[in-house]
RNA sequence: GCGCCCGUAGCUCAGCCGGAUAGAGCAACGGAUUUCUAAUCCGUCGGUCGGGUGUUCGAGUCACCCCGGGCGCGCCA
């Protein structure tokens, strides 16, 4: 189903066609409603490109334009804009269409392609913390949208299980492990064990050297050790599990950095023969001489002690994922201090002839009310239980003074999709790249860009279905009132944002537009009763009311959030 | 020293490819409720878009230079 945009958009096209001018131009929403619905700017840069005016084209374009099915006349206003304003007999034919749309009329790519996308990534052995939501939320609404827009979407969890620190987690579980307490807490017990390691070898050159040869023996196949290894790995990703089950959260494959190590000096060997890597201090490096911001930032692959670090494996993983899953995208959502390392990586991968789309996906920081980087009073990361914990009890606090007819079990299952669905949203409402300031009142707010605001109006909806009974939904609204006819355009809406949130991956655009319909919903709810509205204006609201539910639950899901009956 | 990101209302933030008089929410103030969930709605107040120069018919948006904050820069990931 074509939207309102790309319909216009084609017609500009035709109209610039039979009037002489080269075909394309663009339309976007209008700025202000004053203007109409949609506007143009062609004629402006087509007058600058010619040197005519750009009023008289506008004129010439708009006597050409074949909209009137859809768009009262266009008119030419200001400089030359030409703003489009839609009939109202165009958005309830349209209306009608979406009620009969599972896809709510979001189309799907015409060339999907086979996407990787590379989220969340935590370390094996340490508890996920605050510092992994951003990478888990955005990646996971991205690998969603991606999804549901028609690509071919591989979520790949790229987890920390092969980094130094296993010398020191190894010695600690042969010498320091408490059984029970690996039964009762496994990663708080790794946790442990680790920094009581750490701390005795700060103290004793014996331990830190019994921590090396741990390492050593490891990374050498020793079968003990392996087992240890292996142990620390399922504990944790049983632990990760849980933590993705409550937030709904699922990958396609689990290739952590263990997974490449035997593809490891292949990458180093490649690079060296094709002459892109050289020696340099004993280590392997690759220089960027002809990349002015890279010049002076070489990219080591191969340590002076023969080992292999981050960028081997990325560079490994790049090629297990275009070669082996044929992959032709690869997202890789990882903070921003990173962004000088995908730099490198990319300009690697482009020099060996690796062809992909590859995104940094970059993000900010998530910052206490100190405006500094959120920590616990100790100054440790936030344990991520800790955080879905609190916000389920906050939630479950607010819904009990709100609403205390729930009973229990309800209420507590509503706590959960409200506490996870506001932190999510918090994240998600934000443009990735600025960082936040992470507060429990205002992402639990009733008022404003919220969660629970959005799903709120979910459960109005919801609400006025219940007391309705049966309904038949009409073939097409009526939109006689002003707040269903923006309500209405508002619907028409979603197919035209869905995608463009990939332009940049900017879920925000998307949790933009929900909070918009929201608003425009209660506008709505309030001027217009529906159940005691006479037929067939009262068919015709119930309709709006079914359809607005359904992309409120329908976007809220491509974030990964889930709506509640009642709340 | 080099590089990247950010700087928009008192506070928290939107403003993608340059478009018309820069928008929300919170806070403040004033209204609306015999309710389909007031868990809401309507209105008022609030701005040298960090500063400057430039490009353009047009700059919050692009370029360059400053200022402020954060982050990163061969052998951690």
């Amino acid at each position: 189903m074509e939207t309102f945009q790309s319909q216009l958009t084609r017609k500009l096209s035709e109209a610039l066609a039979a009037a002489g001018f080269p075909p394309g131009g663009e339309v976007s929403p209008a700025t202000d409603p004053r203007f109409g619905d949609y506007q143009s700017n062609t004629a402006l840069i087509l007058g600058k490109k010619r040197g005519e005016n750009p009023r008289k084209i506008a004129e010439a374009i708009v006597a050409n334009l074949a909209v009137a099915e859809i768009f009262e006349r266009p008119s030419v206003a200001g400089a030359g804009f030409i703003n489009f304003t839609l009939k109202r007999e165009a958005v309830e034919k349209k209306i009608a269409e979406l009620l009969r749309d599972e896809r709510l009329g979001v189309e799907k790519v015409s060339s999907p392609r086979k996407i990787v996308v590379d989220f969340g990534s935590p370390n094996v052995a340490k508890p996920m913390h605050v510092g992994h939501i951003r990478s888990t939320f955005l990646g996971d609404a991205l690998a969603r949208i991606a999804q549901f827009l028609g690509h071919d979407v591989i979520r790949d969890n790229h987890i920390g299980d092969w980094g130094t620190q296993f010398g020191m987690v190894i010695w600690g579980w042969k010498n320091l492990l408490d059984l029970e307490s690996l039964k009762r807490d496994p990663v708080a017990e790794l946790v442990r064990i680790y920094k009581a390691t750490n701390e005795r070898g700060t103290k004793e050159e014996a331990v830190r050297e019994a921590a090396r040869a741990e390492l050593v023996k490891l990374q050498a196949g020793d079968p003990e050790n392996y087992s240890i290894w292996k142990q620390c790995v399922d504990l944790s990703m049983q632990e990760f599990s849980k933590a993705y089950e409550l937030l709904d959260i699922h990958y396609d494959i689990v290739r952590g950095e263990s997974f490449y190590n035997d593809r490891l000096p292949a990458v180093v060997d490649r690079l060296l023969k094709s002459g892109l890597a050289e020696m340099s201090e004993g280590a392997v490096c690759v220089f960027f001489r002809d990349i002015p911001e890279l010049a002076d930032k070489p990219c080591i692959i191969r340590k002076r002690d023969g080992g292999y670090n981050y960028a081997t494996t990325d560079l490994a993983t790049m090629d297990y994922r275009i070669n082996d899953l044929k992959a032709n995208a690869i997202w890789y959502v990882v903070g921003a201090p990173q962004i000088l390392h995908f730099k490198q990586i990319f300009a690697i991968a482009r020099r060996e002839g690796y062809v992909a789309d590859f995104h940094h996906v970059s993000f900010g920081s998530i910052l206490g009310a100190d405006r500094k980087l959120m920590k616990t009073r100790s100054g440790e990361n936030v344990p991520l239980q800790d955080l879905i914990e609190e916000g389920m009890t906050r939630a479950r606090a607010i819904i009990a003074e709100k609403n205390p007819e729930l009973v229990e079990s309800e209420r507590n299952e509503i706590a959960k999709v409200i506490g996870i669905g506001a932190i999510k949203y918090a994240d998600l409402s934000q443009y990735r790249m600025t960082d936040y300031i992470f507060s429990w009142d205002k992402m639990l707010s009733l008022h404003g860009n919220t969660a629970p605001y959005l799903q709120n109006a979910y459960v109005r909806i919801r609400s006025i279905f219940r007391k309705a009974g049966a309904v038949s939904l009409p073939q097409a609204p009526v939109l006689g009132e002003p707040a269903e006819f923006n309500l209405a355009k508002r619907l028409c809406q979603f197919a035209e944002i869905v995608p463009q949130v990939l332009n940049d991956f900017r879920p925000n655009i998307l949790a933009n537009y929900l909070f918009e319909l929201a608003n425009s919903f209660h506008t709505f709810y309030e001027a217009c009763p529906v159940l005691k509205a006479d037929e067939p204006v009262r068919a015709s609201r119930l309709a709006l009311c079914d359809l607005t539910g359904r992309v409120l639950q329908r976007g809220l899901k491509l974030l990964g959030i889930d709506v509640p009956e009642k709340m």
